[in-house]
DNA sequence: TCAGTAAATAAACACTGTAAAGTACTTGAA
DNA sequence: TTCAAGTACTTTACAGTGTTTATTTACTGA
């Protein structure tokens, strides 16, 4: 039927104006300061209209964040062609912190507040999470493997997984930080772009072999990209 | 006056009961989960009583942070005894990371919430920060400072302040996730215990002299403390 | 043409933080 | 002793929130 197929397609292109309207609004003001009322507004909708295609707000933000972080991991996958793993955990470290600065609200959402509830993840996204070719922390955890299995990182430095995980978490360290204090006159962070070079090149200094400090020169001799 | 003087006192009393009260809900359920009614009721008195000794619900948890985060920089400064600079710093991480696990509401209030707008510190507390001896992160600076100028952190890796910002960044980092991703179960997060121990030992090792690298495995041989 | 279905709406619910008005009670002075 | 001022608190009310229910509208397939 020509017109159940125009139908959903219309019912799609609705969806898509709604969650760009719901990004719009969240990322100029935040996703508490946004109400349902105001998105169904710039549409010319009213806010019940919104339950018909998502199951309520966080539902909302949710597939958002699902759809631009699709974004970003197809983003960071791009640097496995690069060879050398090391090098390679260094761009991923400074491409991970430039998206988290330039999209801070979805950043927030996504990694700096707590799940409602226990909610399990679709199937579909179980498998890409595990597939370096598609799952950024997958990309990130293989470069790790391989700086281990090269003898480039230290093996006393942990396994595979918990030298991924200290890497992460100093990298979401510093993007939180700036997200939460850039602007916070209290506390005078320094500019992102130096924290990320520091930071990047103290942790893989503190991870690395002899022979794997050659690599981090080599990136930061690297012009930034 | 003694009686003006009575008044006073259970004023204070009343802010305090005001303030136990917030903190137990906080603690339990998070702050925006809690309303004002809730935590009137639960002193049994109506929610717009507590205007009365509060500006408003930020303000309530702000004095509360405030005090909390008071026992915190007192703990965090005891450690300036310890003369090693570098066995300090790991010290301070570590029971810097204990208590934002510990408090996981007031560290994500203080921490990983923007501020409504500029709001300016008291004078008071811009004295205390620069304080060695009052402030948590004034201490790390010290112990910053004097690791570089003892030889014990590579001059290269920055001046003090980038330090010692890229140090609270990780252990920052390590915190937050923790405070998010505890119960997660699409991130399988690493204890923190460990997080706390392998993250620590991979920042100062990137950060260390030769002569410092000795200073790491005091720390890392002590018990945990 | 007509029953059935989907989508959008209007109205309402149970909340929220907060402001204004009103009420007791305490205080210092006439 | 009486009275005005002021404090602490309650009652009431407002404007807003996310969400639910009942209703209308529009369109589909038979």
């Amino acid at each position: 039927m020509a017109s159940t197929d125009r139908r959903l397609r219309e019912r799609e292109e609705l969806q898509t104006r709604i969650l760009d309207a719901a990004r719009d609004l969240f990322v100029k003001e935040g996703y508490e300061a946004v109400s349902l009322r105001r998105i169904a507004e710039a549409i010319e909708y009213t806010a019940p209209a919104i339950y018909t295609h998502f199951k309520d707000k966080a539902d909302l933000l949710r597939t958002l964040c699902r759809r631009d972080f699709g974004a970003l991991s197809n983003h960071l996958v791009t640097l496995n062609q690069v060879d050398d793993p090391v090098r390679r955990i260094g761009l991923l470290g400074r491409a991970y912190i430039r998206f988290a600065v330039e999209h801070p609200h979805h950043y927030r959402f996504m990694f700096m507040t707590p799940l409602p509830s226990e909610v399990e993840p679709e199937p579909d996204d179980v498998a890409a999470m595990h597939d370096p070719d598609q799952d950024g922390y997958a990309a990130l955890r293989l470069a790790c493997r391989q700086a281990l299995e090269r003898g480039l990182f230290r093996k006393d430095a942990g396994d595979e997984e918990t030298v991924s995980q200290v890497l992460w978490a100093c990298v979401h360290g510093v993007a939180s930080l700036q997200i939460t204090h850039a602007h916070d006159p209290c506390v005078a962070l320094r500019p992102v772009e130096e924290m990320s070079r520091s930071t990047i090149g103290v942790t893989l200094r503190g991870l690395v072999t002899a022979r794997g400090v050659r690599s981090i020169e080599e990136l930061e001799s690297g012009e930034a990209s």
